[in-house]
RNA sequence: GGUCCUGUAGCGCAGUUGGUUAGCGCGCCGCCCUGUCACGGCGGAGGUCGCGGGUUCAAGUCCCGUCAGGAUCGCCA
């Protein structure tokens, strides 16, 4: 490994010898002295050097273009002329790892489809380097939270014999002599889990959906955070557990990332105050009704009534997250649970973050005779379920659980109008590469 | 899948009621420049106007079709 230090690290340095590489930003090269702004993944810093009569060191910099990798050895000094961060480097030795073709195919107000045609090159930008950074904080925070907790993490097949929910639309695939369907969410296996005795479980893993849908917050594959766990007595455990979560994961991205954040993205991360805001869905209806937007009752939220119910709650409650719940059972699956008193409500849930859908997370029915009959009511035959039903045969305790997409979370933590930005390969219909 | 909008140089865009050689900024190439920092100055290259058809003496511009992209609705996470 070479001895290279890290940009960021410089300011806080003494004057004296370092090493560095990094991609060429900007060259400016006058007749007596040139500058190169050189960045690596941790920031930028200028290079300077100054020519001599005849000088094969100074060709080698006028030769470079923009883009090129090129490591270097010279002096760290603290100078306040340099307006890019009162410090540069003065170069006694610059070596070209390699040159970059001279015309990027991108720039920095490219449109997102040809950025993502380039995402290598779109990555390499601070911003979006920091978003990975921070899905990962996030993500650690997550699982920190979980351990402490005694959660066990699995890993459930993406490839299934049968479909795995009955509504979203399904990737089919030939499978040796028989087909086989891609996993659009990991609801029953993880369901499963609680059966098999593993309490409280987490996956972080991909989903896909086979949905032709051309919005700012879909992909055919995401990864989904689910969690599930045992002993519950209604929803509202889960969403103790989600509203602890967010709130660790937050306050992880804001400690670590919220300088950064704020200089790179211009946003404040807010971490959530906790219980979030909860409305019962009919509740939520008569509200935005008063607002001027009509939902009808037994269905969903439309996208225009969930940033109503958000708008409210931000000036009600100045949170940002709402849990809408009670959903009607005609608009949630058969495995949710229904009120004990009103088949119509299920123990169900939908967390918004700032008029957006991010969850959807219930109870769910572990009494077989009660799940045979809700999947009947919703046309579906118990007999292609059979697997799944077996699972309550021998002894369920109550559970229930949530799916939560991690993009749209980064997208919304960042204010980025869209996920394609916060994915880091997209996947949608039109789009399989890179 | 529906609706609306957009496709002009590597990138971002302008292009009038249809009219001669399709422009601008950035980038790229060459030369010049004593510390630049959005460096600056001079010069230059680069275009099947998404694609196909139609109207017209004449189409980047109007019409039809098609492909691609964006927003939004449906659906969801």
């Amino acid at each position: 490994m070479s001895n290279r230090v890290l940009i960021k690290n410089l300011a806080a340095s003494e004057d004296g010898p370092v090493s560095l590489s990094g991609w060429v930003e900007t060259l400016r090269d006058q007749k007596r002295i040139q500058f190169v702004v050189l960045r690596d993944e941790s920031g930028s810093v200028q290079v300077t050097y100054k020519r001599e009569e005849v000088d094969p060191q100074a060709e080698i910099i006028s030769g470079l273009t923009h883009g090129s990798f090129v490591t270097v050895e010279g002096r760290l000094v603290h100078d306040e002329r340099v307006k890019l961060g009162g410090i540069e480097i003065q170069l006694d030795k610059l070596e070209v790892v390699t040159l970059a073709d001279p015309e990027t195919p991108i720039a920095e107000d490219t449109s997102i489809d040809k950025r993502l045609d380039w995402r290598f090159l779109d990555i390499r930008r601070p911003e979006m380097n920091l978003v990975f950074r921070i899905q990962t904080t996030l993500e650690r925070a997550w699982r920190e939270f979980w351990y402490e907790n005694n959660f066990v993490e699995l890993h459930t097949p993406k490839l299934m014999g049968s479909p795995s929910e009955s509504n979203a639309e399904l990737f089919q695939m030939e499978y040796f002599e028989t087909t086989a369907y891609l996993a659009q969410s990991p609801q029953f296996f993880k369901q499963m889990a609680m059966m098999s005795g593993l309490g409280r479980i987490f996956e972080i893993g991909p989903a896909f959906r086979a949905d032709p849908s051309f919005t700012s917050r879909h992909a055919t594959e995401f990864t989904s955070i689910d969690m599930e766990i045992s002993h519950i007595t209604s929803h509202e455990d889960v969403m103790s557990f989600q509203e602890q979560l967010l709130q660790r994961g937050l306050q992880a991205v804001k400690d670590a990332h919220g300088e950064e954040i704020k200089a790179l993205f211009d946003v404040d991360v807010q971490v959530p105050t906790i219980p979030f805001p909860r409305i019962p869905l009919y509740d939520a209806i008569d509200i935005i009704k008063e607002r001027g937007h009509i939902v009808e009752r037994g269905g969903d939220l439309d996208p225009e009534g969930e940033r109503q119910i958000a708008a409210h709650v931000a000036e009600t409650f100045g949170h940002e997250f709402v849990f809408v719940t009670d959903f009607p059972s005609t608009v949630r699956p058969f495995y949710h649970m229904r009120h004990a008193d009103n088949q119509e409500l299920t123990n169900s849930y939908d967390l918004i973050w700032r008029g957006t859908e991010i969850t959807t997370g219930a109870q769910r029915e572990h009494r077989l005779d009660v799940l045979i009959e809700q999947a009947k009511q919703k046309g579906l035959d118990p007999e292609g379920l059979e697997f799944y039903l077996d699972f309550f045969r021998y002894g369920a305790p109550t559970h229930g659980g949530f799916g939560m997409g991690l993009a749209r979370v980064l997208m919304l933590m960042l204010h980025q109008p869209n996920i394609r930005e916060v994915t880091y390969l997209f996947r949608g219909p039109n789009r399989l590469k890179p």
